[in-house]
RNA sequence: GGGGUGUUAGUUAAGCUGGUUAUAACGCUGCCCUGUCACGGCAGAGGCCAGGGGUUCGAGUCCCCUACACCCCGCCA
């Protein structure tokens, strides 16, 4: 037997050969992906990133070659040596070699294997419980090796793009001091400062700070950022970022750097030109039209604030209304679905259901007559027809749409409306369930208040972190209206995914120190909060800002893909399990005590 | 912490108002086959119905608990 790897180099992929190579003898190496095995001749598909390609193997080669070949199964690895054959009129159209196969002359089999607990094919139907258990198998797949690839991509073409603009890739450590605030950060024992503990950065926020108070001018950084905070679709413990900061600029100056790096990945990688400057909407404009931060604006169903018509009406007999607009915080929002959508009343039932499972008490909801009076409601009764016909007339209700309205605490009508938009636009068709449907809608969500009221603690907190610039012009509110004061902080959304955020930081110590005062924040706290930070502030800061973009979510949306776990090689389970390896796992005791650090944790979960 | 969906051969699923031997397809094993590419033919193996408890003469099927996976709220930029 020929002695393959050490004497025989590959020649082709299995995704190279074309009707202009027959008649050449190649080498390729890969798995079967599929057997039809007729006795006188055997067909493989052979499998490597790149492809596949039928190789054959007839009753003319000889005796041991033939005799191999009925031994091959799925998944075995094997080198080929043969001839390229054109297939005439009996191509494959299926693959991007089906002009050609390959007659072997030898083979080897490298590596046999056991029946895989699952087909490793295009289409994925398996349960996603398994494939993470055998995930060295599910990344053989097709969809997901391009996936990968095409972040590679991203990667390489992130590098030039932002080298070629003078900005430097640097490091930031990820084993840091824990700072309060923001996301839970996972907690590293630190075994030479027994009880004392590093945290796994969040994101290297203050540390590309620094880098620009050291002068390095332009940063980036394509990095690993940890939080322990719950999982979802689009949220993994771990995740990358793209991190940049820039010195010496304004927001202008980040969105153009940005819009030029997505423009690019889109050119590249989808063969699309993306229209910039991406489009900009006030923070206030969104929640009150999208209620979140981050509207998918491939279709329309924009909210309706009805807040003030029913202050007006002093609540229209409707006494929930009149509940609604005596709190502080209260809200009443509705949203037209068209009477072409044709929802059954069973499908608004579920649509209840939806909203209650997001916290709301119910869903009001009307059907508009032909005389403009409500049906199916239980406000209808009750409610004046001054009212009625005033919200009909705010909302451009029509015969036939129905109503749904939501009120209560702001926070909570938000969230319940903007749920049930998206919820819509799948339902009824507007964007697909999946993927963006060919649709780009880039958006910078723009001027967000500087602080938001929290309840709990009963005091203002930064709504992002506390050396975010506010605008000049509203610095004047800091300390009798802070709910007034709106900063440069941004948000880049994507088709109703938050793809990036960042701001331009506040460099002004005087500023810095009233932004503190008016959190409740004192010179102490702050000092040993984030002490190093402001201290280096002190020593000739530039006016600098940036932005993180991530990159999984960005991924994510490129391919297609339907979570953000099928662009991540090895991605956490929903309670942040890896069900490969079992992590996180047991240690033993003494390995505890090493740390100093003892598990009180019940006996039940260890 | 809360809400929802799911768990049946290796895989994907079917299994009705509870009824005695739990089906099918693919995969797997053996044999046959020179033009397949969803190859075909014949034969065969393969099950703690997620786990535990209950109701019942009898449970894959009904009830409760637990575990795991996924989606969402809370949380998280």
């Amino acid at each position: 037997m020929t002695n393959f790897i050490s004497e025989i180099k590959r020649t082709h992929s299995c995704g190279a050969l074309r009707a202009t190579d027959a008649g050449q003898t190649v080498v390729l190496f890969g798995w079967v992906a599929s057997r039809r095995d007729h006795g006188g001749a055997v067909f493989i598909d052979l499998r490597d990133r790149e492809g596949l390609t039928q190789v054959v193997f007839e009753a003319d080669v000889s005796t041991e070659v033939q005799a191999l070949a009925h031994e091959l199964r799925l998944e075995f690895v094997i080198g080929v040596r043969g001839v390229v054959k054109n297939r005439g009129g009996n191509v494959n159209p299926k693959l991007a070699t089906g002009s050609v196969e390959v007659h072997a002359t030898e083979l080897c089999i490298f590596n046999r294997s056991e029946a895989v607990p699952f087909p490793i094919e295009d289409r994925v139907d398996t349960a996603e419980e398994k494939r993470l258990a055998y995930r060295y198998l599910d990344l053989r797949r097709a969809p997901l090796q391009q996936a990968l690839i095409t972040r590679s991509r991203m990667n390489t073409l992130t590098r030039e793009v932002l080298s070629a603009q003078r900005f430097l890739e640097l490091e930031t450590p990820f084993l840091v001091k824990y700072t309060p605030g923001g996301a839970r950060n996972f907690l590293v024992p630190a075994r030479l400062n027994p009880g004392k503990f590093f945290a796994l950065a969040e994101s290297p926020q203050i540390f590309k700070q620094l880098f620009m108070v050291a002068g390095f001018d332009r940063y980036f950084q394509i990095v690993k950022c940890f939080r322990d905070e719950d999982l979802r679709l689009d949220r993994q413990p771990e995740f990358t970022q793209i991190d940049i900061e820039m010195s010496f600029v304004e927001q202008n100056d980040v969105f153009t750097v940005v819009e030029g790096l997505l423009s690019k990945l889109w050119k590249e990688i989808l063969g699309v030109e993306l229209p910039t400057p991406f489009q900009r909407m006030p923070y206030d404009e969104s929640m009150r039209l999208y209620g979140n931060d981050k509207p998918d604006l491939r279709f329309g169903m924009p909210h309706h604030d009805l807040t003030a018509l029913a202050r007006s009406h002093e609540g229209g007999s409707v006494a929930l209304f009149a509940e609604t607009i005596a709190q502080k915080n209260g809200l009443l929002k509705a949203m037209v679905v068209p009477a072409s959508a044709n929802l059954s009343r069973a499908d608004a039932e579920k649509l209840e259901e939806l909203a209650r499972s997001m916290g709301a008490k119910g869903l009001a909801r009307a059907k508009i007559a032909e005389d403009g009076s409500w049906t199916q409601s239980p406000l209808a009764k009750t409610i004046t027809p001054e009212l009625r016909l005033a919200i009909n007339a705010q909302v451009g209700a029509k015969a036939g749409d129905l109503l749904l309205l939501q009120m209560g605490p702001a926070a909570q009508v938000h969230t319940v409306m903007a749920n049930l938009r998206v919820h819509l636009g799948k339902k009824l068709g507007l964007i697909p369930p999946h993927g963006s449907g060919g649709q780009w809608r880039f958006l910078w969500v723009v001027d967000p208040p500087l602080f938001e009221y929290d309840e709990e603690a009963q005091r203002f907190v930064a709504a992002h972190h506390a050396f975010t610039r506010p605008h000049d012009t509203d610095v004047q509110y800091l300390e009798t209206d802070p709910e007034r004061v709106k900063c440069w902080r941004y948000d880049c959304v994507l088709n109703g995914f938050e793809i990036g955020g960042g701001s331009i930081r506040l460099h002004d110590p005087a500023v810095q120190a009233r932004v503190f005062k008016a959190m409740g924040i004192s010179d102490e706290e702050a000092e040993t909060k984030f002490g190093f930070l402001l201290q280096a502030l002190r020593y000739g800061a530039p006016p600098h800002g940036g932005i993180a973009i991530g990159m999984d979510r960005l991924a994510m949306l490129l391919t297609g893909a339907e979570s953000l776990r099928d662009v991540i090689p090895f991605p956490k389970t929903q309670k942040g399990s890896d069900l490969m390896t079992d992590a996180p796992g047991d240690v033993e005791e003494r390995q505890l005590r090493e740390l100093f650090v003892k598990s009180v944790a019940p006996p039940s979960t260890r």
